[in-house]
DNA sequence: CAAATGTCTACCAATATGGTAGATTTAGTA
DNA sequence: TACTAAATCTACCATATTGGTAGACATTTG
């Protein structure tokens, strides 16, 4: 039942690009420095989330990426489906990489997954990472800090 | 977020000694078959259950494995935590291997992977093999059959 | 053209997963 | 007592996944 560093890595990007959105493009060395992420790994993290259409990206000299929709309009399940598969924890309740199981009808093990794949979606397909910044915002307030970095 | 095969085999695994129960002990062998699950990987796999306490064993001619105690005061939870850790998406969440993290009080993805975990706990720590035990036996009945097997 | 950036291909070490093999200990039974 | 069927213990092992790294290439800006 892991988060894999991958997606970990990915959330903390995909936090830092909200919270700079508006700004244009932003230097994966920026990001990677800023988060401390490896940064030839973050590469291929955010090459991943371009190729499904989640980031943007521009080549070059002043290139950069930046997200390609909205915020709230980036789910937390979108990401990690992207970079580790499935949410679900059998393939047989699984959206995107479901295969039926010997005895779907009455797999009992099957129908508690089930209840346990509703429940994990339920909390990051509704999650938005405008969400996420409105949270980070509030715990810093609460903290009492103006620090200019939140910690993600 | 994936389930191990291990874990899944012991599930199946306990609700065969939970339709059992009563029955004194029952062995490796008659497990294995009845279920499908190679031998000595289920022997591993009682083993650890019973090294938690959830299972009591009985060796030589005999022998055999049982419930340590009532399939309703065991909870899929337990089972699962014993062979694959802890439920938690990260370790900054997790009851049983909590690592504090870098920022614990500001965290934001912190704070979604505990309502994750909450989720997750909620269906599972809740579940009991008394229950597996009569969502198989519904199911079967809905399924109009009086088949001396059921579908775990 | 030079420099800074993303892109692509390939590789790699460490760990986890899903097992298997074989010797040993224990307990019931003839 | 000897035999036998069971759990137990120790030790492997092949494969896949995870968490990276290296280096060449393509593209854009100044």
């Amino acid at each position: 039942m892991k988060l894999s560093k991958k997606s970990d890595y990915a959330l903390r990007a995909m936090i830092y690009l909200s919270m700079n959105y508006q700004r244009g493009t932003v230097q994966i060395k920026e990001i990677s420095t800023k988060e401390r992420i490896p940064q030839k790994f973050l590469e291929n993290i955010l090459l991943t989330l371009r190729k499904v259409g989640i980031l943007n990206s521009k080549m070059g000299l002043k290139g950069g990426y930046e997200l390609a929709r909205s915020p709230d309009l980036i789910t937390l399940g979108q990401v990690i489906r992207a970079l580790d598969g499935a949410l679900a924890p059998v393939d047989c309740v699984s959206q995107i990489s479901y295969k039926p199981c010997a005895e779907e009808v009455t797999c009992v093990i099957r129908s508690v997954m089930m209840d346990v794949r509703n429940a994990i979606t339920d909390v990051l397909d509704t999650m938005t990472f405008a969400d996420m910044c409105k949270r980070a915002k509030d715990s810093l307030e609460k903290k009492g800090t103006n620090a200019l970095t939140y910690s993600i």
